[in-house]
DNA sequence: CCGATGTTTCGCTGCACGTCGAAACGAGCG
DNA sequence: CGCTCGTTTCGACGTGCAGCGAAACATCGG
């Protein structure tokens, strides 16, 4: 982040007044859990009006704190990096307790359902994470791409759709979870591995909602995958 | 340190509001290394007259971040304790790369330093981490404590600091170091080996920084303690 | 094209706090 | 005892900035 040519002590004190005021200490440490946020929703956490959070967003990002990311109408801010992430919790202040589920929302739609055409939920956003960590995801410009060993992983874990290697021209694009705030997978390559999951069995259409439902095997092959649920 | 009832992000705020000034982040930067120093020169240092640099103090004393030690019409002072500096340590190596080297700072620095007053950097790193495994240091309750067969191979390696044994006593606390985002040991135990190996010349003060330099024969010590740098 | 919703910008007010000089306090020293 | 020096307290000034409401902007839905 901020790689500043000024004095170190000045470094600091800037880090430190980003902190210093509780609406946005109260800002990152809801971030902190990895989620993505809309700017309305900080600004209720942090108990202060839009036009106070807006302020506040703006600094945490000009400071090299946040990043954000458009999608329609909503901007969504989340940590910057996990370096920014590993200092807050470097702080060892307890983690904020996970937000509640919106309520009334049915159990299998937060699992898995389709976003669009593409996974989302908890299954979806911990297949993006899983992959991401393991480098079978990397981010590239204005997406995400699929690397060869994810490839050789879903052939293994018994991939049959034709032409396995046509994922990597696929370009996936970050989409933030409405559940679960966080990113996972779609655009062209997110849309391509569900349509291949589904027609796999991993996956099945709920009769009456976007609910996706994992069969017993696809559960197992999403293990296989380094993609588990809790 | 603060351990009030207060909600997090509070304390969070509270501890940023600490940092935000640039005169107490130059203060604490000075003390980083473990000195104690009186008030008049901390004011110097951090560039402010001596009225404003009391307050200053004064701040930083009522947060938990530093203590105070009278001696004549002097008052010197030094951090709390070794949480607050491995809380600045954190927060302050990743933004004080003096070199306009990539993000990795001084490599001297990166090899071994002290942390407050213990070893810390790749050295200390793998000093905690080879000790773990072979059993030397086990951690007990609330730190970890150093075993009796470490003892005896450190008197096997020349160690001279007179009672060996003390060191079965001391509490070792284990400190997270930034650059390696590892383990490694603090508290009177790290104090403790730390300043022997400095008086037995297996490590050296850099003149300028807070890095320490291994002897050849340090290196050599370390070695055959199970502890070697890649 | 029009209204609804999410977000930012603008203008303003009030308070917290960093800064300093002067004065007070306390410890050493002759 | 009186002098000096290191430090803190006091009082006053200036400013940075958090906060809000109103208005502007952008996007979605019809």
């Amino acid at each position: 982040m901020s790689r500043s040519g000024l004095p170190n002590h000045y470094q600091l004190a800037e880090f430190g007044a980003l902190l210093a005021e509780p609406a946005r200490a109260a800002m990152l440490l809801v971030l902190l859990d990895g989620s993505a946020r809309p700017a309305g929703e900080l600004a209720r956490v942090a108990g202060v009006g839009a036009a106070t959070a807006s302020a506040h967003l703006k600094r945490l990002l000009d400071g090299g704190l946040l990043a954000v990311q458009v999608q329609g109408r909503h901007r969504y801010y989340r940590l910057a990096d996990d370096e920014v992430a590993a200092w807050l919790e470097a702080m060892a202040l307890p983690r904020a307790p996970k937000a509640p589920r919106p309520p009334g929302s049915d159990p299998a739609l937060c699992r898995a359902r389709t976003c669009y055409r593409h996974l989302a939920g908890e299954l979806g956003v911990a297949m993006c994470s899983a992959w991401l960590e393991r480098g079978w995801l990397q981010s590239a410009g204005d997406g995400m791409r699929l690397q060869a060993p994810a490839v050789e992983a879903l052939v293994g874990a018994g991939w049959q759709a034709e032409p396995a290697g046509h994922l990597l021209r696929l370009r996936g694009r970050g989409c933030i979870d409405w559940t679960e705030r966080r990113l996972h997978v779609g655009g062209p390559l997110g849309v391509a591995l569900t349509d291949a999951m589904l027609e796999a069995g991993w996956l099945r259409r709920a009769s009456r909602s976007r609910a996706l439902l994992p069969s017993d095997d696809g559960l197992r092959r999403f293990a296989q995958l380094g993609v588990r649920l809790d």
